[in-house]
DNA sequence: AGCACGATTAACT
DNA sequence: GTTAATCGTGCTC
């Protein structure tokens, strides 16, 4: 009984809820900054600090993929905040997202970067012959060091068995985020070519 | 059925 | 600094 307690405190009491993501995405990129993202696999924990982050808002914004409406691929956008959206691109990489604001409204954050801080082992394996700063400072290279893929698409970040979640971090003052344009957005008009949707945090060691 | 392109990465000059 | 790799997606014919 009391290690039932007692896990429910560590594995749900630190997590992030439903109405963290359902919020404003730009309040909930900015403030993903300093949580943990953890992936569980065969009850291991693997995780890493959020340090960068983009907002993708609604069908208006030509940078994000709802710009093509309500499609196969967009449909976990306009589900439920709390969700992942997990998609594949340039033939090779897996990209992890957030699902945010209220169903019917698509909107995702992208998780760009994380520092490694559990199951360092196995990210070493899965990122050798990489320089550690190397090994998780891009989305597509998260996803390889996290072992995410195209199963983990649509799952519920905000139930107990998840094997995606976030946990509460350290707090970031706005002195050590830096807000500045997307990257790879190479073909999309203006505004939202410049539009300043990347957080980016600087950790202290 | 065919086409252009991409929320990137790694390797190369 | 530049560029090839590589294939799912969405659009057009």
């Amino acid at each position: 009984m009391r290690c039932l307690w007692l896990n429910w405190r560590v594995t749900s009491v630190k997590r992030l809820e439903r109405s963290f993501f359902n919020r404003p995405t730009l309040h909930v990129a900015r403030e993903l900054l300093g949580t943990r993202l953890v992936r569980m696999e065969s009850g291991e924990r693997t995780a890493g600090i959020i340090n960068e982050t983009e907002a993708y808002i609604g069908e208006e914004d030509q940078g994000c993929h709802a710009k093509a409406g309500l499609t196969r691929r967009t449909r976990v956008m306009y589900g439920p905040a709390g969700r992942t959206y997990v998609y594949f691109t340039y033939g090779n990489y897996w990209m992890l997202n957030f699902v945010t604001e209220d169903e019917g409204f698509p909107a995702a954050v992208l998780i760009r970067g994380i520092v490694p801080r559990e199951g360092i082992e196995r990210i070493a394996v899965r990122r050798a012959g990489r320089p550690q700063k190397q090994w998780t400072d891009g989305p597509g290279k998260l996803c390889i060091a996290l072992a995410i893929g195209g199963e983990q698409n649509d799952a519920d970040l905000c139930v107990p068995e998840a094997e995606i979640f976030v946990e509460f971090g350290e707090s970031i003052p706005d002195s050590s985020v830096t807000i500045s344009p997307r990257v790879g957005l190479n073909g999309v008009p203006e505004p939202w070519k410049s539009i300043p949707w990347r957080f980016r945090a600087r950790l202290e060691t």
